[in-house]
DNA sequence: CTAATTCTGTATCGAGCGATACAGATAGGT
DNA sequence: ACCTATCTGTATCGCTCGATACAGAATTAG
């Protein structure tokens, strides 16, 4: 073990309550001060661990990054490309709402940060973003090549339209709504999903044998209550 | 015409230009430097004519509201619910990609201040959102009574759904789409809207005789590619 | 033990913030 | 012409911002 006194605190709990300020008061209008005082710790210790507050936010964005990329990884495990759509929206409208209690409700990515004085922070932002997006087209071109997803269907389209309703969920959920409210815009949003043999959603449909374009399995689908 | 020195600026001008300010760093980022700088005018100008920077961004989001209520005006003319929900997403769609030229990317209402230091920015906001949301419900309210949309389908949510994505594409127009990557996304959107004779997307649906639960129009405009 | 090292709290730094005091300029009212 | 009212630019206010100097406390290495 090095030398010297040893840190008092907790470096995860502190990030943890650092989160929760940047969520709520966005990354300009978190003050040293109210970071201090949520952390429990004196500025110098905050600037020997993180080097500045753009350093602070950087190390939680990280952490906050890594339960992202949990969640993900739960959704582009699921056997299909519809699953992965339905999994991901629902699994968003549930975090968003905070049903836990342990957060703000709605997203760090999009509360801490929309628009800044320098636009680092936001570039930043929508970079972490930006990642999500890329792993759900890369999982549903995968999905086209496995033959669940069709072919004539745009999987960067489609990854776009998920991420817009992502965002727009967790801008909803800032506003208030329930997670209740905010499954049934994600369940409203798949009713768009493109199926194995139906038509696609992002291009012009060729007419089909059935006259509607969707697959018996939609259909049924729909008749379910499911999206 | 009352006595002392006249204004030796346009108030819209000048409202125009820190509406700018405001939308690219956000209403804490945008520094009272920046703004008299942007507007061509000293401190004590702006002090005089807003009284302080929120009166200011007051004014500018007042302003704002103005080009945002004429634009729903328009959408909610429209002879159908569909209809409607087409433009007002599509307008969305236009508008956030800022084709003209004339305004940063995404919608002031989002990127001035999604969180903030004191809460009463985001929650004015989030008030002007939502007045837009009760519009919408309104109309699609009275589109039922009309006949044009389901009675089984619920407005509310409707609305919230319309209004998701459209904070959606906002996002993503923040984030550098185009224009038409968002219109596709609007596009996609609207395959989820209910019409006439066809299933509710928001509660359980019953099954119908053709089988499917959507109505030979809506059949005929996904054939069409329209939506 | 002593020396070296690192963290802690207090107290404070210069910079930039939002907001103004002040004096000169420019208009209307009489 | 004169007074009053309003706007203008300069120069600056008090305050809070992010960030540190400093000295004492706590630990390891030898």
């Amino acid at each position: 073990m090095k030398p010297g006194r040893p840190r008092s605190f907790c470096t995860d709990t502190a990030l943890d309550r650092a989160t929760t300020v940047f969520w709520r008061q966005g990354y300009e209008g978190a003050s040293l001060a109210d970071l201090t005082e949520a952390m429990g710790i004196s500025p110098p210790s905050l600037y020997a661990a993180f080097g500045s507050k753009e350093g602070l936010f950087r190390a939680v964005l990280e952490r906050y990054d890594a339960r992202r990329r949990d969640f993900m990884e739960r959704v582009l495990v699921a056997p299909d490309a519809q699953t992965v759509a339905r999994l991901f929206l629902e699994g968003v409208a549930e975090f968003a709402a905070d049903t836990s209690g342990r957060n703000p409700p709605g997203c760090l990515l999009l509360q801490s940060g929309l628009s800044c004085g320098d636009q680092v922070i936001p570039e930043e932002l929508a970079r972490h973003r930006a990642e999500k997006e890329t792993a759900l087209r890369e999982r549903l071109k995968h999905a086209q090549s496995e033959g669940d997803l069709p072919r004539s269907a745009d999987a960067a389209t489609l990854a776009r339209y998920l991420t817009t309703v992502a965002n727009g969920i967790c801008v909803q959920a800032t506003a208030g709504a329930s997670a209740e409210q905010l499954r049934e815009i994600a369940r409203m949003a798949l009713v768009a999903w493109p199926v194995r043999g139906g038509r696609k959603a992002t291009r012009k449909a060729r007419p089909r044998k059935n006259g509607n374009g969707y697959s018996s399995r939609r259909a049924s689908n729909l008749r379910a209550g499911r999206v």
